[in-house]
DNA sequence: TGCAATCTTGCATAGATCGCAATATTACCA
DNA sequence: TGGTAATATTGCGATCTATGCAAGATTGCA
């Protein structure tokens, strides 16, 4: 059995492959910006891309996965992230500046494009929500860990939907203007939670 | 034009309407939870309801609503909660204790049953999760409204998502129990974000 | 009773997704 | 280098949700 993980594709086969993934993305997303995502179908995506309709499938789970994989995996980097934080750091402070420190790596012109279709995309939108609950549980358990508990327990999950929940605020106030990055609107809405909750 | 908003139905045509509305979910939701709600298909659905498959879109707008249908309008009643609130009540206070009220108004054996369905479906869950996103707009306006205000603020917004965020956490809990009301997980999760929030 | 409004249904169609089997391509070993 | 095993690509057919359309049936009401 071969033992590549996260190598960087070797053989012709995986070259292809990923040369392949990149440009059905990428003539995907650019349909989909131009005629909108509904409007866009498979048989669209395969001509433009030069493969077959069939072959989406083995490359992307669903039409709708072909726009969140172009997106960088938000549970694993937020993990990361409160990886970096000191273990006994209050556990809301430990969100906030992981989520900042997060959303530092995050922003690129491309993220805000995608953000901004997502958002105008009911679809797109609802799905996005639905990714939502996974962050959180990643969240929840990122911080268990780092403060040394085996599974989330009550505070850990609150803390974490609190802080899910103020990504999602920062975030649609974010791809409402030309800011560059949103830890401005993160550490706004943070405060705003301290003010209220005390 | 006619002026019947909310009345029971008077004519036949309505009596007739609401009957076989009726009809179609309970039967629907049966079969959803004999056989799952996948493995279900609108034929089935249209045979046990001895309708046409055509017609069950004249009455439900997908599929999945016919399960989401069959739960209390949680937006409206959240809303309303809020109204009976005293306008000078600390903000978070205010939310908790209108999601209280609401939860016990909200619990009944059949709304736990399709809660189960809903967390167990992942196709279902995925569309709660998006639904979730109208209650929150809908709980900041109505805390915005109930404090004087034309539209959400930040302060209203952040409240708004603390709290669906607390409530996913919550009826999550609910679900797993046999507790009939939801209120004791409420207040133990406003609590703990009192705690760590301070 | 009879016309207007509304419902129900059948039929046709689009689009996403999947299983299957034939064909083509790549990997790798002797 | 030839040849076989592994893997990819494709076409075809089928299923399922959803929608438009028009014919026919039912109900409301003057």
């Amino acid at each position: 059995m071969k033992e590549n993980m996260s190598e960087a594709p070797v053989g012709l086969r995986e070259r292809k492959r990923a040369k392949t993934l990149a440009l059905i993305q990428t003539e995907a997303i650019r349909l989909f910006i131009e005629r909108g995502f509904e409007a866009t179908t498979l048989a669209d995506i395969a001509e433009a891309a030069d493969v077959s309709a069939r072959s989406l499938f083995h490359y992307f789970e669903s039409k709708e996965e072909i726009v969140f994989s172009a997106r960088a995996n938000f549970p694993a980097l937020i993990a990361e992230a409160v990886g970096r934080r000191p273990a006994d750091e209050p556990l809301l402070d430990m969100v906030e500046n992981a989520l900042v420190d997060t959303a530092a790596r995050y922003g690129s012109p491309q993220t805000k494009i995608l953000g901004r279709l997502v958002r105008d995309t009911p679809v797109l939108r609802a799905r996005e929500q639905a990714k939502y609950e996974h962050v959180e549980r990643a969240l929840a358990e990122a911080l268990a860990d780092r403060i040394g508990l085996p599974a989330p327990d009550t505070k850990c999950r609150v803390t974490a939907v609190t802080a899910i929940g103020i990504l999602k605020l920062s975030v649609e106030a974010w791809l409402a203007t030309e800011d560059s990055g949103a830890e401005m609107h993160f550490r706004a809405a943070f405060a705003e939670l301290r003010r209220i909750a005390c």
